[in-house]
DNA sequence: GCGGGCATGTAACTAGTTACATGATTTT
DNA sequence: AAAATCATGTAACTAGTTACATGCCCGC
């Protein structure tokens, strides 16, 4: 049950509303660490409030509501932060499909690995090119911070690379 | 719904059994692409069995059944990863984790960059060894290829190297 | 013969998704 | 005035986990 963790951790850079922090989800989070749609978040940030570790700082128009971490639920998120990993969950999609290539006829697993690579590498550039552009664009309160945003750029490129080495090393085999 | 692919990307390299299956989960696979404990894997090869995607070739000791994948099941392997991506679920904790450092003071987050620097260097190391030492250790029947071993290495080093740099800025910063 | 690992399963629960629903404000 | 988007919610379903349960075989 990470989700809390996520809305935790989003509140505590800057407090949102439960609209705003779905579309955090949808751009930035869902890529890479953690998805969750609208009908998660509204009924967590209830759950949480009832808990003391958010509250409603404001209400806006309508009907929305902006909220806030208070202090427990601050000391909370540093608590899970320091404790140890153990070990966490991990649910990728990408991922396993790369671990499934071998199943795959070296014909057909060069299709898929020409394709993460363009793909990866496409997405790559563009991250690079943000980050050039506007260096802040990432940071501060509209993102998530230039450590969330280096740690993309770098998961992009890594598996890039990855996938140039995997296609030469398949085109050699054969 | 994930799983059955993984099973048929497992069983198309080689014919095993739930219990197998259920360790190559735990081992490999679980750490960086897909957990399932046994309790969904049973259910899930049965029926998968009922769909004739696997089938039972043999029939061993305590009831053990061996399930191959069927060219039916091959097939929808196939489709699967041939099939553009669309935005692949993603769910992972301890990316979630390196995320929301942000959130915290500077100090605490140090902290937590340099358990995740040491830990992540002390994986690549071993992983790296196990290669070198014995290079088909993680290929053939017993493991999940080499492809995804290369790709579970580059994580980890992708990693620690942006915890080395991120533990850098942090530092300059303060 | 007994202890530990092999091997499979079921039931109750938890987390999250999909589909459905509603209304308010802003933009065109 | 209509369309788009903001903003929240509920209900039914799906996927996966935790806890519980059972029995078999191999090594000692």
């Amino acid at each position: 049950m990470s989700l809390p963790h996520a809305l935790l951790g989003l509140l505590a850079v800057q407090p949102r509303s439960g609209y705003e922090l779905t579309k955090v989800f949808e751009q930035d989070l869902g890529r890479y660490a953690w998805q969750a749609g609208h009908t998660s978040i509204y009924p967590e940030l209830n759950r949480m409030a009832e808990k003391g570790l958010v509250e409603v700082t404001s209400e806006g128009a309508r009907g929305s509501r902006t909220y806030a971490v208070t202090d427990e639920g601050r000391a909370e998120l540093r608590t899970w932060l320091l404790s140890p990993p153990s070990q966490g969950k991990v649910r990728n999609e990408q991922v396993l499909r790369m671990f499934m290539l071998s199943a795959l006829e070296p014909a057909d697993a060069l299709v898929v690995l020409r394709r993460i690579e363009e793909t990866t590498d496409r997405t790559a550039a563009e991250l690079r090119r943000v980050r050039e552009a506007e260096p802040d664009a990432l940071t501060g309160p509209e993102g998530f911070g230039q450590l969330a945003a280096e740690y993309g750029l770098r998961q992009y490129e890594a598996v890039r690379d990855w996938a140039a080495w995997a296609i030469e090393r398949l085109e050699r085999e054969a």
